[in-house]
DNA sequence: CCGCCATGTTTACAGCGTCAACATGGAGCA
DNA sequence: TGCTCCATGTTGACGCTGTAAACATGGCGG
């Protein structure tokens, strides 16, 4: 694997994929999903426009990239947030839903334009992995982090801190608050937080969640 | 006031800005906010693209005055849904309740242009009516919907259905929800639902929320 | 060593938002 | 009644965007 650090400019570059992929992550770090400019992406990497048509039918194309790339990091922040979490006990399987959510909320609010662009457009329900990883592949992203959430819902239920006739159609609520919290918080639709206000309410809506889930 | 729905072109339209705020919205509906392009709308109207410019300082301005129309029609919706919730048991506190994220939830699925239209941008927090109605004129739109919200957990609170340490903050956690659900079915994110499956999992999550709003 | 074709470049076009300069005609005043 | 002013429209231009077509380069397999 060749190294292009190298000042020279050669007519080819070598890794121009990827090369674009990172510089379109960072427009859409700062900006969002709109701000993922084929050209700037070009222009950032010191390549035409048009090149970018040799690795990427268009810039839709591009933007998908950038969407799978900001699925992982989503996922990479809700790993780390509920690493060390690993009890047996009720409060264990409680803390582990919860440090789900601090996770994807923590994310939301450190990198906007990221999860912005992780759930921008509609997620095409027949994509590749439709029917299963095709060669030992990795599964999506999105499904990956929804395979976290269902892994702490069972342990939840196993924890006796769900019911077994409501653990079927848990996983909506658990995302919906979550991604609900998430959005509103991050579109300061309740208007300029604090960090400790915002800790505070983002807890306090766990708390309602992992309440309505524990119900009879 | 003139009617204009004469087919003859005159040089001065007499009611542009409504004609194409109109338009916008119609863009909006079939498309998002991202369809709500400056040239299209005048286009639609019958007009030059920079007559616009006499009425609105710029694409951004027409994206907002489609934003309070698409909020108005979404009270519209909650207001709608709610009609005739009006007992005084806790049974009809939780019905109000829900009822308002029925209605909040239709409207997404029945208009996904002018919700995510409703939601674009980030809400500026020092808006015209930052300290209240001017001159007696009406709260932002987002207004009057967090202010149905409140009325109808005071209500819950009221009817022994929400305990009263626990009264504030339980805004988030039920706008949060029903947003979740909204933006989640929306976006395909769990996959196609048949209209029954949607309901059913809607009033799930509806569900889990009261019940955790109600624990102590 | 040579030729192919993957990968790059240049050029071009239409559509977008926006500005500047110009045109029109209705409302108010003499 | 008639004139004039300016709110409201138009045309034209600029730079930006995505994208297609035609052309250039040079690394790799034969």
């Amino acid at each position: 694997m060749p190294e292009h650090r190298s000042g020279k400019p050669r007519y080819h570059h070598g890794d121009l994929r990827n090369a674009l992929v990172r510089a379109a992550v960072d427009l859409a770090r700062d900006g969002g999903p709109e701000a993922v400019v084929l050209r700037a992406a070009a222009r950032r990497v010191g390549v035409s426009a048009t090149a970018a048509y040799r690795h990427f039918s268009g810039q839709s194309d591009l933007l998908a990239a950038v969407k799978d790339h900001a699925q992982q990091c989503l996922v990479a922040a809700m790993e780390e947030s509920r690493e060390g979490i690993r009890g047996e006990g009720v409060e264990a399987a409680r803390e582990g839903v919860k440090a789900l959510g601090r996770g994807y909320v923590r994310f939301a609010l450190r990198e906007p334009g990221l999860f912005r662009s992780a759930f921008c457009g509609t997620v095409d329900p027949l994509g590749a992995d439709a029917a299963g990883p095709p060669h030992g592949g990795q599964h999506h992203p999105q499904v990956r982090s929804f395979q976290m959430l269902t892994e702490s819902l069972d342990a939840l239920a196993e924890a006796g801190a769900l019911p077994a006739t409501r653990r079927q159609g848990a996983e909506l609520s658990a995302w919906a608050m979550v991604h609900g919290v998430a959005v509103l918080i991050m579109g300061r639709h309740l208007g300029e937080l604090t960090q400790e206000q915002t800790t505070q309410v983002v807890e306090r809506a766990f708390d309602d969640l992992v309440a309505g889930l524990a119900a009879p």
